[in-house]
DNA sequence: AAACAGGCCTAAA
DNA sequence: TTTAGGCCTGTT
């Protein structure tokens, strides 16, 4: 299998990246490479030095892993700018590396319907025995990997048969979701086109999916940058620092990216 | 054993 | 508008 050069001399590092809560499909293998499935295509990722090499061709990196891992940003200088006080400078410093990637939309929306109420081991399980039951299967070093099922597929389904899933009250909030895609009626591709208020209200439109489910969607697919999920580690981040109150709009357009640096510093260290 | 986990929904003030 | 309790399931 051939592999390419991603080209970047920017904030990079695949540990922070596949690890701050943003993804569930990469794992860590011994050698520090990771393997995953993303955008219908299984992948290793590795870095060699100071260069970052993935299976496939050049054209796979322009057409998939440039938009998927956000190359045409550049981090550093994004970094600089949420340096806003002293705690933000130290969680962007810990954090320096991380990217928030381009992921596919009805994945995200199904994955961070999961997510609530559960812990990242247990999300992971889940989508990947959705996968196994749902997706397609796609090869990579002679190892069978599935790719995450499409919402017209899941449309077809009913909640009981997600019962595999062991997802609990969550299948009927899934199901929902891929009709709701599959039928057009939330148009993610058109969302990611307009604003924070405009997605945030046609998501949470949709049953189970509330501020914070609707707040991550937002962040990791449709490229509002200033969606600002928080969650539990979030409010201990925002309550240790910020007593006094606190306002995401103050990043603008980089809040997500400052969320993100700020719950990787909160988890990493508690 | 009982409580809790990377929320959301409904009912009740 | 805010708050409490319940919810599937798995883990501690």
């Amino acid at each position: 299998m051939t592999e390419t050069q991603i080209k970047t001399r920017d904030d990079f590092d695949l540990k922070k990246i596949f690890e701050c809560g943003q993804c569930f499909r990469w794992n860590g293998c011994p050698d520090g490479s990771y393997l995953g499935v993303a955008m219908g295509r299984a992948a290793r990722i590795r870095r060699d030095g100071d260069r970052i090499l993935i299976t496939g061709t050049e054209r796979d990196v322009e057409e998939v892993w440039r938009q998927y891992f956000d190359l045409d940003r550049d981090y550093r200088s994004l970094r600089r700018s949420v340096c806003v006080d002293d705690y933000m400078k130290a969680a962007s410093d810990y954090g320096a590396g991380i990217r928030i990637l381009n992921q596919d939309r009805w994945e995200t929306l199904c994955s961070f319907i999961i997510s609530q109420c559960n812990n990242i081991p247990r999300i992971k399980k889940i989508v990947e025995t959705m996968c196994r039951c749902f997706g397609e299967e796609t090869y990579l070093e002679n190892e069978r990997f599935y790719t995450f099922p499409d919402a017209k597929t899941v449309a077809r389904l009913e909640p009981e048969d997600l019962a595999p899933l062991r997802c609990g009250y969550r299948a009927p909030y899934i199901i929902a979701a891929a009709r709701a895609v599959d039928e057009g009626t939330l148009d993610l591709e058109a969302l990611s086109r307009t604003d924070l208020a405009t997605a945030k209200k046609a998501l949470t439109a949709l049953p189970g999916i509330g501020e914070k489910v609707a707040n991550c969607v937002i962040l990791f697919s449709l490229r509002l940058g200033s969606a600002f999920p928080v969650d539990v580690w979030m409010k201990k981040a925002i309550a240790e620092h910020y007593p006094d109150g606190f306002d995401s709009s103050i990043f603008g357009e980089n809040a997500g990216l400052a969320q993100q640096y700020m719950f990787y510093y909160q988890r990493e260290n508690s």
